[in-house]
DNA sequence: ACTTGGCACTTAAAGCGGCTAAGTGCCAAA
DNA sequence: TTTGGCACTTAGCCGCTTTAAGTGCCAAGT
């Protein structure tokens, strides 16, 4: 019994049904691909790899389709991510280049990342707490009340307004502003609190309390619980495929719509740079237990400061999806990083 | 022939049609509505709302459904918006008084509206040059590069980085800000270029280059063109009738993916504070051909920021959504405009 | 110890005819 | 103008048969 060829049965398998969308007998398997033996054989190879699980018949006398635990070899021992071509690579430098402010970017990688794979693209905008610090800007819209802006170095930008019990002068508040900065500009977010902890030691007792309260709202701002934004792009891709209808696309729908479900998957990514895969029903999420999830963090030098994924039926095309996923994760890390 | 008995023979027609999604015969209808005539009256009376082109068959021995022509009548002559209960618009106010962010104020307002309608909703960010400036600040990244952040009376916070030819000192970037906020600050956005064009003219021939550089991208940023972003919510609820599937979901997703459409399509609203409908082929959208669109703008006294909208099918519960439309625009304009 | 051709067996899907239920249109009478 | 009555239409359903695709297994071949 030929292990090699059975692998080859299983990765034709995966090929053909992925194209087709049929399940695949073994008459059309040895038809298509040049595997130089009979369709009896095949068969033979067939029941063992049932009997392994790595595939399964719909009914009696239907042909094979890939089951979860199927893909999941395919992906692990039979898929080479291939490196997209270089006018592929341009043409995602140049539509993510037109893009010149921080929603601008992430509304065009979603797009894009959704039409390269004509799947459901999902970006999370760049995490708060695991960027740094561009600049704090404090803001008096009334004596009593200061708006506190943080920039990242993403460009992302988080205010909050925080009410003070005494009123602050213009003055004091320039040299809190110039505190602030001096102390935490460049830090990473995580390494704010401790920074300025005792900015408010250096100014007088009649200004304390106001600065403490400042000091206090912008540790909120930083530590930020809601782990951020993500959007989504490409649901329509979900109605491709006429199959078996609504019985898929709604539960999908559904998840998608749980962004907060959604950022607990993306997260749960591997900490290489290689793009992480999750099929079927390994992923917990029981709305989306006919789907996969191809995800990937992005970010610079192994910092990741945000992950997106493609979100697809189990049987997708997993080579190419990888890729996609990837080139953009670089792209996107790239252009959030440095200047 | 009785006219106004036509008329409710239309409107149980629409009813009976919304409530059960299938064409309504003359023997349910006076069974279901205590029309006192028989079946046979009815069918006289359905044959000419046939003829003025309200109700068709989809074959020949079927019940009768709506027109567009027929909705439309409906919704002009047979429907009075009912205002939500007291419990309904507590529970609104409740809902978005949580909120705490401009984000948070719009992503909660379409969720609501989803919730609400039962439908696919979506809620345009307040308009950026028909809200007014509560702040400007400025920001020097280097001593030649600026971030110029515009902060509205929304919430809204738009910002963008201008680069100058020759350095600036923080002073004179002090009193710059200090100029520039004295000019706009609670003007409208439109009227922001008029005020600030003369800023200039108060600073040294040295400054002048830089202050006229970050003046341009002060009135860029006001100006923008991006009538903004939207924020969809709900598109499972696409999903929920197992009618007549992909082909009308399908196109309905790929419409809403296309933001630019929506705008279009959420700027096209009476100036009347009533919601606007629009049904099914009024829509000039084609792949919006079998929906129906529900839209309304929000903001404070007859002063227009923002519009939002709920999508679903032509056959939907006019009356209960405008209502939901008009609360939810309501509340929403409340919030964007005082404090 | 595999591989292969052959063959009986299973089953979903497609096609077909008859029946039913819902609904219409029209007419003649009230 | 309304109504009861009646002939007519037709989509949808049920049960039947046929077809095509595919399997499993066995006995023979290498």
């Amino acid at each position: 019994m030929n292990q090699d060829r059975r692998l080859a049965v299983l990765r034709a398998i995966v090929e053909d049904y992925v194209a087709t969308h049929e399940p695949v007998g073994s008459r059309a398997l040895v038809d298509r691909h040049h595997l130089n033996v009979s369709s009896a054989t095949v068969r033979n190879d067939m029941a063992a790899l049932e009997d392994e699980g790595f595939i399964a018949q719909p009914h009696t006398s239907a042909g094979r389709i890939p089951t979860d635990k199927g893909y999941r070899l395919f992906v692990d021992r039979l898929t080479e991510v291939r490196a997209l071509s270089t006018p592929e690579r341009r043409a995602i430098q140049n539509f993510l280049d037109g893009a010149f402010d921080l929603d601008e970017v992430v509304d065009r990688s979603v797009r894009l990342l959704a039409q390269l794979t004509k799947q459901v693209a999902i970006v999370q905008y760049p995490s708060l707490p695991r960027s740094s610090v561009r600049h704090v800007e404090l803001v008096a819209l009334l004596p009593t009340r200061v708006m506190v802006v943080v920039i990242a170095s993403t460009g992302r930008i988080e205010q909050r307004t925080v009410e003070l019990i005494v009123p602050i002068s213009e003055d004091t508040l320039a040299s809190v502003r110039r505190a602030i900065n001096n102390a935490v500009q460049g830090l990473r977010m995580v390494d704010v609190p401790d920074a300025i902890v005792d900015v408010a030691k250096e100014f007088g007792p009649s200004d304390r309390p106001a600065v403490l309260s400042i000091v206090a709202s912008l540790m909120e701002t930083v530590a930020e619980q809601r782990e951020g934004r993500v959007v989504i792009s490409g649901a329509a891709n979900l109605t491709r495929v006429p199959s078996d209808f609504p019985m898929t696309v709604q539960p999908v729908l559904e998840a998608l719509e749980e962004h907060v479900v959604l950022l607990r998957l993306l997260g749960e990514v591997d900490a290489s740079d290689e793009p992480t895969v999750r099929i079927g029903s390994e992923n917990d999420v029981e709305q989306l237990a006919t789907a996969s999830i191809v995800s990937s963090g992005y970010g610079g030098e192994g910092q990741t400061i945000g992950n997106l994924a493609v979100v697809g039926p189990t049987r997708m095309d997993y080579a190419a999806n990888m890729a996609s996923v990837r080139a953009v994760a670089r792209y996107l890390g790239r252009m959030m990083t440095p200047q």
